[in-house]
DNA sequence: CGGATTGTTCTTCC
DNA sequence: CGGAAGAACAATCC
């Protein structure tokens, strides 16, 4: 389930290796990943990616000399970009497969993007959620202005951040969750985060005190970036672009621990399960207030 | 084999 | 009208 660090770390490896290149040719194994666009490889036949933007979850191809020509992609839950090179040669951007290492196409590939020097971007979904498809630039206005200020960034306004807190009644777990309000924390983070702050997620947002709604929005950036600096969190089924899994899987203190003792120094807390905002929500209960 | 899994959108309810 | 809650979506795992 990628959420802004994954996406982050599939951005940045996919800048580095598909910025510039031209494409020669788009595959369509199912419709619904493109929208139903039956005009999708015509549209982006001979163009050449500028780079890759992105905000929350979502990442934003741009093409050179095209001022209202954009590509949007959505991971949603089991989304991957693969990216192949037959000569094994990348530019940057880790790792890369040649075509030996791999099935590709394989059963869940749902788009290839072919290029003109013969590398190709997959793109495979298994449960379908996910799409890569053409926007325009009003289109992309539209999509921005859906999300809320991301915690990752340093000027994050994290007074604001406790006065929009006091106009929600829902569990704060449900306002974190919320992309409108803040983007790019998912079922992952948002329980690290609030298990960092020491925030129970059941507890009413517009009742937390300021200085756990400070502790909170400095947790959210602080967890989301610490993920980014080590390749993100393979905890279903995410991987990189090159076929790898992220590394902060390890370092995940509350997600997936139900049944064990709570990490933190000095608390003998375990780690328990729930279901909070319609979601698997993991805490401790002897912590988290 | 029923239930759980999750990001986002849609629907329903109050 | 708008916030809140829940269903829907899809495929797989256990």
């Amino acid at each position: 389930m990628p959420e802004l660090p994954e996406v982050e770390t599939v951005r940045n490896q996919l800048r580095q290796k598909v910025n510039g290149k031209k494409i020669s040719s788009v595959e369509v194994f199912h419709s619904k990943s493109v929208n139903h666009d039956i005009d999708i490889e015509e549209k982006l036949l001979n163009k050449k990616i500028a780079d890759i933007d992105r905000i929350g979850k979502l990442m934003i191809f741009s093409f050179e000399k095209e001022t209202d020509l954009f590509l949007l992609a959505h991971l949603k839950m089991t989304g991957q970009f693969f990216f192949v090179d037959p000569t094994g040669d990348v530019d940057g951007g880790g790792h890369s497969m040649t075509a030996a290492d791999t099935d590709l196409p394989m059963k869940h590939t749902r788009v290839g993007f072919h290029f003109s020097d013969h590398s190709s971007l997959y793109f495979n979904d298994m449960r379908l959620f996910g799409y890569v498809k053409i926007a325009n630039a009003e289109e992309v206005r539209i999509a921005r202005s859906k999300f809320g200020p991301e915690p990752i960034t340093k000027n994050f306004d994290a007074e604001w951040f406790y006065k929009k807190l006091k106009t929600r009644k829902t569990p704060i777990k449900a306002a974190l969750l919320d992309q409108s309000f803040v983007a790019g924390l998912g079922n992952i983070y948002v329980d690290e985060a609030l298990w960092r702050a020491k925030v129970r997620p059941t507890r009413r947002a517009d009742k937390l005190t300021k200085k756990e709604a400070l502790a909170l929005a400095s947790a959210s950036g602080d967890v989301m970036n610490e993920s980014i600096a080590v390749g993100g969190t393979t905890f279903q089924h995410f991987k990189d672009t090159g076929g790898e899994n992220g590394n902060f899987t390890d370092y995940l203190k509350v997600f997936g621990q139900q049944g064990k003792s709570c990490p933190r120094k000095d608390c003998n807390g375990t780690i328990k399960k729930i279901r909070c905002a319609g979601r698997g929500t993991h805490y401790c209960p002897a912590c988290q207030k």
